[in-house]
DNA sequence: CGGATTTTTGACTGAGTGTTCAACTTGCCC
DNA sequence: GGGCAAGTTGAACACTCAGTCAAAAATCCG
């Protein structure tokens, strides 16, 4: 984070390009597997040109993962503790998921990462993302304890979110060569089905069983 | 599947080696960051004896994702369609969770592959893979219209069980970033926690109202 | 033992790749 | 326009790494 803003119009475009250009080819081909070649063409620079913007290859990994881990970790800090229990934890699956549909190299991009021991970004893991997490995982236990939902240790409930929804980006390719959809449509199955999912092991049994009688 | 089956001792012991060392290296490290001296040396064999039973670093890699997917898919393929619909189900998710725990690598070597477009197992995912998942998928659609289980989307629930437990795999390095257990203690709470996932999600509205009473 | 076959290896090759550097060009400002 | 800083690049360097090869060693078998 050392020459982090840019100084001059040329700057800010060719450090936005190049940015641009390592997500690409990062999230398809993981660090070992991209080159610099690569992401120099994708950004239509030269490669001494990138290095003439970040010091290394390493440097631009860096930091692509730090400008990305606040957007990605936005959906989650965005959980009202304030909101109703159920509707907010529905809320978030469902930013998640249109995330994985919207933001398919963001999420291959971190997959990648972590899949191969996340060597770069350890930090910020057991830093701010355990940070967040333990702070939203003691709202969720509060509802668990006062029977807003039922009782689910919220750890692995934030765990299970992140992977049925990210699955859908990071496994993007074994989900399209099973169900075999032209485009995007097969989001709003995941959508319906993650939906009942979550309600079905959130909701009380109190209310269970209203919404048994209801039906 | 050339030259698949063994001649000699010595072919079986370090054909052995090899592929048991290519599944720690590339587990870790994915194909393009594996490299052939690694593999070896993990194996106890030089580089060129190495390629003296496989003939190329990505030939070992082919071999391996071969030899493993049978056993991968064996747990899914136990789905038994005369058995209890709920039953079934949860039994699969806790199989899954604990090839998740037991072998770990299989786990990331499938992730690193399909994460970066499976360029090499294409035809196995479309092949195979969707065929069985389509016949299991029949199977629990069956459930579903019979009211032994709740109506849900067969693939997605599916795919939600391969997320939800290879995640402990795969994402391994950040749920204990998260958690920080001593050891494997934190599998028994997420194999409460899918269990109650699943069983909620599943359990039929009927006995749904039967198990509220119940409590 | 002795010869044929299988297995092993040191040395090498050639391609790929991250990074450096000195020279060149462009843009900026007085 | 002129001078200085910012931006750009071709060429080269150092290193990694998959794969080759010919010769040596080990194993097998009569």
């Amino acid at each position: 984070m050392a020459d982090s803003r840019p100084k001059t119009r040329i700057q800010a475009r060719n450090r936005a390009a190049i940015l641009e250009a390592a997500l690409e080819v990062f999230s398809q081909a993981g660090f070992r597997g991209a080159t610099l070649d690569q992401i120099a063409t994708t950004a239509g620079l030269s490669k001494p040109n990138v290095l003439y913007y970040y010091p290394s290859k390493e440097a631009i990994h860096v930091a692509l993962l730090s400008d990305l881990m606040d957007d990605w970790l936005e959906p989650l800090r965005a959980l009202d503790p304030e909101g109703d229990a159920v509707d907010e934890i529905l809320a978030y699956v469902l930013r998640k998921l249109d995330m994985a549909r919207e933001m398919p190299r963001e999420s291959r991009l971190f997959a990648n990462e972590i899949v191969q021991g996340a060597p770069r970004i350890m930090p910020m893991i057991t830093g701010e993302l355990k940070t967040l997490v333990d702070d939203k995982a003691r709202i969720i236990r509060g509802w668990a304890e006062t029977g807003m939902i039922a009782p689910v240790d919220p750890h692995h409930l934030i765990f299970s979110i992140w992977a049925t929804t990210q699955h859908y980006a990071d496994f993007d390719t074994q989900v399209r060569g099973i169900l075999a959809p032209e485009g995007d449509e097969h989001f709003d199955g995941a959508a319906a089905f993650l939906d009942h999912l979550y309600r079905a092991a959130l909701t009380p049994l109190g209310s269970a069983v209203e919404r048994a009688a209801d039906a």
